[in-house]
RNA sequence: GCCGAAGUGGCGGAAUGGUAGACGCGCUGGUCUCAAAAACCAGUAGGGGCAACCCUGUGUCGGUUCGAGUCCGACCUUCGGUACCA
């Protein structure tokens, strides 16, 4: 206690009241949640953590808040289902096995074991019943199986493709898992390899995806960032003609979103990648574009991300023809065009794009104005012109806007057969392989007769074997363990062999909110009816970091799942609501490097549960995160003890002592005020500013207490009310004076206070009288009174004579409850 | 570069276009105490004035309005996202 800055003497033990009220608790069961009630459900699920073996602050700060919404949804009247699990399976477990030589599992679960104990203590509703754990066969077993809905509805595909690999995780990795072109992990530079890998088809859901409607409440950063990832644009796919070339096509095709510049292509780009580079290059560029293609296939992302600032590329000798206006054109291969997106082939358009003007100026390209800017003077441009414009240069369609050429232009390429409006979407399939041990088995089988071949149904689940060499090797563990491997073919019954990747974690947490419904379903991945009935999650809480990734895979996963029939609704989460990030004190990052993390183990064991929770809540609007403060949580200790020592007085002694009527209204009206700030803001997830209303509610109790100035009976209303309110936000301290007040166990299970407008009205009102926009005086009016009357009175004001002698005052501006402004000159 | 969010006291932050700074921290003074801590009371945006009061003030510069922290335009800064996507 004396070591750190957390000092309050508090007038009760929370570590006794903690414990107590947590244990009473469970053993009632009081947080089972039934499945069977006549009450409306409210499904509030906040993301579940990784197992990494401590909970962080930064946990409590997702999870507090969290739990006081769904705790007041159920004060509300709602059958709250607000559960728990573990994200577990992973690779952090496998690096720990690797490092300490401990079994993923033993880690794993272990971990869990001390979170569990943690979670515990900060007092939520979660009914550990319905706890899930990924990394157990009764869940994983179950990822096969939808794996396998999934495959036979040609959702899941093995393709060679070349994909990203993260040379220190010795694995392969998702698009939406490289950042920066790092791994956003390990942050290790990503490179490329070219593998056979498992994909499931989210493609095939751009348009469904990008559909937001079925979603009511979701920060808007949250859809602009998934519809950027999707990237979905409309445009043509052109063909130049080749047929001059004498290769195996006659054609090179390119996608454009701006047509209207077709007259504006002065050359051609192939990706290094492109199948026709090879064919086109003439004899005596041979060796100067294998090279090329050669450096650009093993360059790493980041170098060619490097090259940034400066475009190479090469000649390949060989000429297309843009069949618009018969120009024969260069065709060039160069690494700015990346292989994976539209056609692999892009139309060189200098004047009007700025890659393709570095690229013209690098090789002294021609530069051809085809969108003339409204005051364009016929020189040539210094930097390539993207904005709207006149067409010019393009022959019939000279004089159109370049908007109207698109559309002329793409219709007239359409019924000439060249080429033909497309869309081209950014996102690319979901890689799900992992080349590690600590994930669920792709339930696949190769054989050598009969292909690839599905593990029935019924030999489900393919067990992890418990035995493996952890050391990475840039294949699975699994593929050394002979055991696993060999098996015979469920079709031919003649030797096989198993697939050995493992799938992608965020297969886990695709489809975990369905499980919470039914978490013992053992026939099933849930149980159908508790699905209806619980689906989809109303509120669901976490960090921002998973807008695209987590937030998007279960998106597309239940869209998916919706079209194999197993469930029957199309979004899994409703409303969104992203907490912010939690600072250390110095307004940094928490990492153990700084040295500014704060164990939650520590502070609760000073201050208890409810000082962490209230603090969190209160530092600051949810979303914003904020700065921890050792200091800071003093106050809030400190408000919980007042309102300890409060709520603990024998209101009747106030009884005789002249109970003052105006002081009883006063307070009165206060209260209902206070119920419906605090039930609005409450709503709202703005904890801040609800515990803000709560202390000026019972500092005016205390004062109220110290002038002896009401009666017992609204004192008592008042200690009752208030702690009803503080129950979602405070849970331990609120049941303990609960019960030391004589009103029975638990005060968990009332609904929350009501307010009553009337009582919560004013009647009179502090007027602002401003002078010209410039407050002059205040003066206290009847709530009803008329506009005359209120002009007259600011006008009467000594305060606003001295203004208005000697000017003229042209008008008064009168907004009821609110101010009069006088406006003289 | 592009997209998004945010800039308010010493600090965290409040404020349907209508009293800027609620609530809390910190600080200052006081009560209690031998003393300290805790607790309680009072004060606390800056500047001026004995005072009543006055002036200035929500990143910068403009605009709309009787009235702007709030709306509009330009810019600066910070933080997220994204990164040659044709």
């Amino acid at each position: 206690m004396s070591t750190n800055s957390r000092q309050v003497e508090l007038r009760y033990d929370p570590s006794v009241i903690d414990a107590k009220w947590q244990q009473r608790w469970e053993k009632d069961a009081l947080h089972k949640v039934s499945d069977a009630t006549d009450k409306p459900k409210w499904y509030e699920m906040t993301m579940y953590p990784y197992p990494s073996g401590d909970l962080h602050i930064g946990h409590w700060y997702a999870m507090a808040p969290a739990d006081c919404h769904a705790r007041f949804k159920r004060m509300q009247g709602y059958n709250v289902l607000h559960p728990i699990g573990f994200d577990a399976f992973g690779l952090p477990a496998e690096n720990a096995a690797i490092s300490r030589g401990i079994h993923p599992h033993e880690w794993t679960m272990s971990n869990i074991e001390n979170m569990r104990r943690q979670l515990r203590s900060l007092g939520a509703i979660y009914d550990w019943d319905r706890e899930v754990i990924c990394c157990l066969p009764e869940y994983y077993k179950w990822n096969q199986w939808l794996f396998l809905k999934l495959f036979n509805q040609g959702l899941a595909y093995r393709a060679q493709a070349p994909v990203v690999w993260c040379p220190s995780c010795q694995t392969v990795l998702a698009n939406e898992q490289v950042v920066n072109g790092a791994c956003e992990r390990c942050d290790t530079q990503i490179t490329r390899k070219d593998l056979e890998q498992w994909f499931l088809k989210i493609t095939d859901y751009c348009e469904q995806l990008l559909d937001f409607s079925g979603l009511l409440e979701w920060p808007d950063r949250i859809l602009t960032m998934q519809r950027n990832w999707i990237g979905r644009s409309e445009g043509v796919e052109i063909s130049f003609d080749i047929e001059a070339c004498h290769a195996s096509f006659q054609e090179i095709r390119a996608f454009t979103t701006r047509i209207d510049t077709i007259f504006g292509v002065t050359f051609l780009v192939l990706a290094p990648e492109h199948p026709l580079v090879s064919e086109l290059t003439i004899p005596d560029r041979r060796d100067e574009v294998s090279k090329y293609v050669n450096k650009a296939r093993q360059a790493s992302e980041v170098d060619r991300l490097a090259a940034d600032k400066d475009k190479t590329g090469v000649f390949l000798g060989s000429y297309a023809v843009n069949r618009v206006n018969g120009e024969k054109i260069p065709i060039y291969t160069a690494d700015y065009v990346l292989t994976t997106y539209g056609t692999g082939a892009v139309m060189g358009v200098p004047a009007h794009d700025s890659r393709d003007f570095d690229f013209a100026k690098k090789f002294g390209l021609p530069i051809k104005t085809v969108i003339a800017p409204i005051d364009w003077d016929g020189s040539e441009p210094t930097a390539a012109y993207i904005a709207d414009g006149f067409m010019t240069n393009s022959l019939a369609y000279d004089g159109m806007t370049n908007a109207e050429g698109i559309q002329a232009l793409a219709s007239d390429i359409e019924a000439q057969g060249w080429g033909h409006r497309t869309t081209s979407y950014r996102i690319r399939d979901w890689l799900i392989s992992r080349q590690r041990y600590w994930g669920t088995p792709i339930p696949m089988i190769y054989c050598d007769k009969c292909g690839i071949v599905p593990v029935p149904e019924e030999d489900l689940p393919v067990l992890l074997p418990p035995d493996a060499d952890f050391t990475p090797s840039g294949e699975s563990p699994l593929a050394a363990n002979s055991n696993f491997v060999n098996v015979d073919c469920p079709n031919c019954l003649s030797p096989a062999h198993r697939e050995t990747d493992t799938m992608d974690t965020f297969f886990d947490s695709s489809w975990y909110m369905l499980r919470y419904t039914s978490p013992n379903s053992a026939d099933a991945p849930f149980d159908p009816t508790a699905v209806h009935n619980w689906m989809s999650v109303d509120q669901y809480t976490g960090g921002a970091e998973h807008a695209v990734m987590h937030l998007l895979y279960s998106r597309f996963f239940i869209k998916a799942l919706k079209d194999t029939g197993v469930v029957q609704f199309d979004e899994p989460f409703l409303r969104l609501f992203n907490q912010g990030v939690i600072l250390g004190e110095d307004h940094e990052k928490m990492s153990k490097s700084r040295g500014n993390v704060v164990n939650p183990d520590d502070v609760v064991g000073d201050l208890g549960a409810d000082a962490v929770r209230c603090f969190l809540m209160f530092i600051g609007p949810w979303d914003q995160g904020g700065p921890w403060s050792d200091v800071g949580i003093n106050g809030i200790a400190r408000w919980l003890n007042r309102v300890w020592v409060l709520c603990e007085r024998d209101g009747s002694v106030l009884d005789g002592t002249g109970s003052d009527d105006e002081k009883c209204k006063e307070t009165v009206k206060l209260l209902h005020q206070t119920i419906r700030k605090c039930y609005v803001e409450l709503d709202k997830f703005k904890f801040n500013t609800a515990i803000a209303a709560l202390m000026e509610f019972s500092n005016h109790l205390s004062k109220i207490w110290s002038e002896s100035s009401i009666n017992s009976q609204i004192w008592q209303d008042c200690v009752k009310t208030f702690l009803l309110m503080l129950a979602p936000i405070a849970p331990h301290i609120s049941e303990e004076l609960w019960e030391k007040n004589g009103y029975g166990y638990s005060i968990h299970e009332n609904p929350f206070p009501e307010w009553d407008d009337e009582l919560a009205s004013e009647n009179t009102v502090t007027l602002v009288v401003q002078v010209n926009g410039k407050v002059r005086d205040r003066i206290d009016v009847p709530v009803d009174i008329d506009q005359d009357t209120a002009e007259q009175l600011a006008l009467n004001s000594t305060k606003v004579r001295a203004y208005t002698e000697g000017n003229t005052v042209n008008k008064a501006i009168y907004i009821p409850g609110r101010l009069v402004n006088i406006v003289v000159s």
